[in-house]
RNA sequence: CGGGGUGUAGCGCAGCUGGAAGCGCACCGCGUUUGGGACGCGGGGGUCGGCGGUUCAAGUCCGCCCACCCCGACCA
């Protein structure tokens, strides 16, 4: 609960977050070096998360499963990429009731190994294929800094793996993955994504390509919101993943894999919040209306009571709750549920019970400014209307911020000082040394080369190279 | 891992030159309140991060260790 003002996004927005999750309720600091506890309001809106995204895996055919969390350390070895990639972030465990292990087992910083040994074990023909399995679970990677949601040592996630026939599957797959994260953020959080290639210094190690929807946050730098993989054929090498084909010669699987993991919640919080604490997307939202009683007896509430109950079941096709808490103002409440986000607020006191009316006010608009009084019998089509109005406005405010916030430079001394402020859409030629240059200079990285390209070709921004694609810098998350 | 900072009640902090552990908020009880962050009275709550040292006496001085936070190099 909340007894002072919030920093306001502006003069420090990383204390902003920071006290918004711990505010709002949705999570808090553990007692082990860089995990968080998900509170049930945060946990709430993570199962919002990924009902919207298992409705969306299921209708593409994939079904859930699950792996263990330990992984024989030998296993990631068998990917040369892959275990440069993790090795520095590998939380591995040596003993096993009081016995030293013969082989070490790490904590899955992922599941690509042990899903490539079980899949080597399972496909034997193209009538095995493909192989459609999602796991949601939580995977460690023992990071160097932490921040609540965005990285912590422990995270929840989905990671989806395949294995497919042919090179040209698996590649549909990922895009197709992609195309589920950016429908997922846009149409259920309200979240704009860019939908892009990643350069092969920011590629997933044991990838062939890597393809990510980077989101702008309220500070203007950039999050990887989620991510697809086309793992070409190394890993189904790396595991012996075969199948005989139509003709009885035995081929490699083609493989991919994807996820989104609760980093998906700081992004809601990031682009949506503002100095009033969390805005969340009505669809995503755990309570979607809530319902502040008014009263100064139990003669008033009783009557209030009546009126609350009569409007409840009128909105039964939202998530609504009625906060009863005895011994807070009405006003305290209403600033805390606007910490908390909620999209809808519906206040209900005696001048109402005898007007037939209710206040309602929406979140997007905060203080009284959004409030307005509306008759009883008009509430169930209104708020199914409001709520809608709100996705629409969150949606189109983050998208206008976003193109006011990317910007196309004419030469490298005008990008240097635009990359510091938001997103820099420019030519790029594609090679690492440059990309790392730009890195050394500016902190900004290539976020991801767009999906959908203009066309045409120009000079590299950096170093004047010929270049065919425009990319995507920011300095992110 | 480098730099900086902080560890005293659940949270935020004060505690001077070493001499009986405090304040605000939160929490509990009672009463008055309640349409934008209420108030009064009463109450509960502490291995002062840990270990060691100096001293008649350590929250305070010294040493070592640990944890966490912030800023940089890796990442969803």
């Amino acid at each position: 609960m909340s007894e002072e003002r919030l920093p306001s996004r502006s003069e420090n927005f990383s204390e902003w977050y920071n006290q918004v999750v711990l505010r709002a309720e949705l999570a808090d600091y553990a007692p082990v070096r860089g995990c968080m506890v998900a509170r049930p309001y945060g946990w709430a809106l993570w199962e919002n998360v990924q009902a919207a995204l298992d409705r969306r895996f299921k209708a593409t055919g994939h079904v859930n499963a699950a792996f263990p969390l330990f992984i024989p350390m030998s296993f990631l070895e068998k990917e040369k990429e892959h275990v440069e990639g993790f090795s520095p972030e590998l939380a591995v465990v040596t003993i096993g009731g009081g016995e030293q292990l013969e082989e070490p087992l790490i904590i899955r910083p992922t599941s690509e190994t042990i899903i490539g040994h079980m899949y080597a074990k399972w496909v034997k023909s193209y009538r095995d294929l493909p192989i459609l399995i999602n796991l949601w679970n939580s995977v460690v990677r023992w990071e160097m800094r932490t921040k609540l949601f965005l990285r912590t040592t422990e995270f929840y996630w989905q990671e989806g793996h395949t294995a497919h026939a042919t090179p040209e599957e698996a590649q549909n797959e990922t895009i197709q993955m992609l195309n589920v994260y950016a429908d997922f953020a846009e149409a259920e959080a309200g979240v704009p994504v860019v939908k892009g290639r990643k350069s092969d210094s920011e590629k997933f190690a044991g990838a062939l390509r890597s393809y990510t929807i980077e989101a702008m946050m309220g500070d203007k730098r950039a999050l990887q919101a989620g991510t697809s993989h086309n793992l070409g054929d190394n890993f189904a090498r790396a595991f012996g993943i075969r199948y005989l084909d139509r003709e009885n010669t035995l081929q490699y699987c083609w493989t991919t894999s994807w996820g989104l993991s609760w980093r998906f919640i700081g992004a809601i919080i990031m682009v949506h919040g503002d100095d009033k604490g969390l805005v969340l997307p009505p669809r995503l939202a755990p309570y979607q209306v809530v319902i502040v009683p008014i009263y100064k007896n139990d003669d008033e509430r009783a009557k209030v009571q009546e009126v609350v109950e009569r409007v409840r079941s009128g909105l039964s096709e939202f998530r609504v709750h009625t906060d009863w808490r005895d011994g807070l103002t009405p006003g305290f409440k209403f600033n805390d549920w606007e910490m908390r986000g909620v999209p809808l607020r519906l206040e209900i006191g005696p001048r109402d019970v005898a007007a037939g009316t209710a206040a309602l006010a929406r979140r997007d608009v905060p203080g009284r400014e959004g409030k307005r009084t509306v008759q009883l019998d008009r509430l169930p089509t209104l708020v199914g209307e409001t709520l809608k109005d709100i996705h629409r406005s969150l949606f189109e405010q983050a998208s206008e911020f976003r193109r006011a916030n990317t910007r196309q430079p004419h030469d490298y001394e005008e990008f240097k000082q635009l990359v510091q402020d938001g997103w820099v859409d420019a030519w790029w030629c594609g090679e690492a040394a440059c990309e790392s240059q730009i890195k050394d200079e500016t902190k900004s990285t290539t976020r991801c080369i767009p999906l959908e390209q203009p066309g045409g070709s120009g000079m590299c921004i950096h170093c004047g190279k010929p270049a065919t694609e425009r990319a995507i810098f920011g300095r992110s998350y």
